[in-house]
DNA sequence: TGCAACCTTCCACATCTGTAGTATTCTCCC
DNA sequence: GGGAGAATACTACAGATGTGGAAGGTTGCA
């Protein structure tokens, strides 16, 4: 249950209030994603079709429900840079982590391009339900 | 400069020990990676158009040298991941993470399957400098 | 009852990824 | 100098991703 960024947006907006519409979740989509509705459509398709979300009908009306946890998303999305970047060594990444408590100026710097690398991110904060 | 899985697995060989030429990064491939020659050079003609490693010529063979640093592209995924999952907070993440620390079987479970899922993750340890 | 507004499904298409074959060019050794 | 074995470059191709247009069904309201 990996997910790509797009896909992120998707449900983080999805995560934000369910079951929804697909008009409600482009509605909700963050600022810098400006999708047509029609795409926001087809993801949410493909987004059932690979299993993340579950589609039911209230008359003509898909409504959409979150079937992956949040928290589900985010242990794979950590798991799988654990494996990729840290020889799949959990505990490696944490460390990592620790270490990089004390960034130097100049990889601070380079965090927070990262971050600012996409849309969706850093403005403002989520309320902070734990699950789903 | 975000990886994909395949290019994480280029880079982890390169990192290993360069200059490197083709034929050495492919033999270092990890276990159940098991590409064609010329599919490891194709690989790394992109990563080279794509910035993350050079290529030098040493006579008819190149040697690849990366650009990238280990610890850069580790901060990049990372900072991916806390963009698309954490709303862009990485205090987020590593909150998640700290709570995450008490794993409940059934997740942690879940979590070893998500690192088991690709090959490359969690066999022998590798050496760990801290950087390139 | 007819239209505006909204929803749906289907199709399209460019780019990126993953994977590799083929053909050509070097090089080194006998 | 000629051939075997490597390395390269070029090309291909299927599937995933990111985007969205076109056309047609539904429905509530004037």
């Amino acid at each position: 249950m990996k997910l790509t960024q797009a896909e992120w947006h998707l449900m983080n907006a999805l995560w934000k209030g369910h079951p929804a519409t697909a008009r409600e979740i482009s509605e909700r989509l963050p600022r810098g994603v400006d999708w047509a509705y029609t795409t926001v459509k087809t993801m949410l398709t493909r987004l059932v079709e690979k299993g993340p979300i579950a589609e039911a009908k209230k008359g003509n009306t898909s409504i959409y429900e979150p079937v992956l946890t949040r928290r589900q998303a985010r242990l794979a999305a950590l798991g799988s840079v654990a494996s990729e970047a840290f020889d799949g060594a959990f505990g490696s990444l944490v460390h990592f982590l620790a270490e990089e408590e004390k960034l130097s100026p100049t990889d601070r710097e380079k965090l927070i391009e990262a971050l600012e690398g996409s849309p969706g991110g850093a403005d403002k904060p989520v309320e902070d339900r734990e699950d789903d």
